[in-house]
DNA sequence: GTGGCAGCGTGACGGCCATCACAGCCAGGA
DNA sequence: TCCTGGCTGTGATGGCCGTCACGCTGCCAC
């Protein structure tokens, strides 16, 4: 069965594979440790499916068909305006459900979702959805409490656009919430950044040769370097102080 | 009793008030049209109180307490930088559950809600407020819908900060966003905005000044009037086109 | 009345950055 | 092999708007 009322047929074949309810990230995230009989309800009504690099799950505007939980791969998750700008809004990671606010409240998704790799994911359409959780209280809460996470990450984000006078601070910004998940090891934190130049702009608000250009600054002032798709921060503080200038 | 585990002793005499559990609003919100018996639960967990203009109900970074529902009266909710920039996400209504967030998930609030009118309030404590999501499910729902909502006007706002180019734009598309909630007579929207432009300029990452030059740009455009508080938009369309350029 | 203060209006200046334009570079495909 | 297309690097230019500075009004307290 393809996911939703309105099933995503779309150009790029998508190929149903059996269950990804085993995948791995499954354990700690949203619905997981669930006694057995929500477990066992929530399993019934899910339904897998691969997508392939660039594919779209939901667009901004569409009213809700239902939630995606990613098992593998990430997700773009992005609003744009009528002239073709566009803003991202996060990169969603593997366990993370998409779609949820609209879902919850009826109105259109907010925000367009694009796979970004190879993508497997489990659809509950809104309706199975909404039933499971008025049947099911503790999903419910849980429910809640990723919504605050995602308004709490949407904050962060906001701050870093909003509080910057220049797009140096809102890059250093950025690359520092990023940091702030990975591992520091003696002094400097690597962290891999699979996103073109262009992707970074539309993160901070920037355009795309700023972006170029502040890498470059940031290189020349020893804060940082890039090989390849990963960033090592040498000199943390160096870009606290960009933040803090 | 006062409200919360760290009550808010404050510089200003706070005032304890029976129960505004009666208040006008209270119908068409969050806990409304409850069942009987988690109504009551609810009643019992809920300590109301008085707070003055410039009050402070929570501060950004603090762990906690739990949530606050407004009666009657806004409250300004914001974040800010070291370097005392600062940003208003949103101005709450009555009826509308602040803290809610970080109450859930546990995480410290992110923004600072400041009162700017007298305001009455209920207060629940984050201890009492889990526990009674936990035992009636259906009021988790609504908590997951609430969040939805908040999520999506967070959105919105992020949209009118990073998308638009110059700040008149910005600042149409703020108006335009108010006077989606207002009703529209014969063409012309009136709206009423008890904001100074310090304070709208920090709604759309602007500043003071440039609020008040595009404020005298959009009136000699013919494109709205200011009385006193009031803002009359005359033409929306012009608005708009503002947007799109 | 009068001082003080918060908010608004307006000019001048300068810096930041978006935009345009073009040049290398690399990967992948014909 | 060369071509093509996406990505990155870099210069030149110009405009927007943040910032500083100052004056104005209206309001409240004393």
């Amino acid at each position: 069965m393809l996911p939703g009322n309105e099933p995503v047929r779309a150009p790029y074949g998508i190929e149903i594979i059996e269950s990804c309810l085993s995948c791995p990230y499954r354990e700690d995230r949203m619905f997981c440790n669930l006694p057995p009989a929500p477990a066992q309800a929530l399993a019934a009504i899910t339904s897998a499916a691969a997508y392939p690099k660039g594919a779209t799950l939901f667009v901004e505007g569409q009213s809700p068909r239902g939630v995606f939980i990613l098992c593998n791969g990430r997700a773009k998750l992005s609003t744009s305006s009528a002239d073709g700008r566009s803003l991202i809004l996060r990169i969603s990671e593997p366990g993370e459900v998409l779609g949820l606010p609209a879902t919850v409240t009826g109105k259109p998704y907010e925000l367009t979702a694009d796979v970004i790799e190879p993508t497997q994911a489990n659809f509950i359409s809104r309706e199975d959805f909404l039933r499971f959780l008025r049947e099911h209280g503790e999903a419910a809460l849980r429910v809640a409490q990723q919504l605050g996470e995602t308004y709490h990450s949407a904050v962060a984000e906001m701050r870093t656009i909003g509080l910057s006078h220049s797009a140096g601070e809102k890059l250093a910004r950025f690359l520092l919430d990023l940091s702030a998940d990975h591992d520091e090891g003696k002094g400097e934190v690597r962290l891999t950044l699979t996103l073109t130049h262009e992707e970074i702009g539309q993160m901070i608000g920037t355009s795309r040769e700023t972006v170029t250009r502040l890498f470059a600054a940031f290189k020349k002032g020893q804060l940082l370097q890039v090989k390849g798709s990963t960033v090592i921060i040498k000199n943390k503080a160096g870009l606290e102080g960009v933040v803090g200038a």
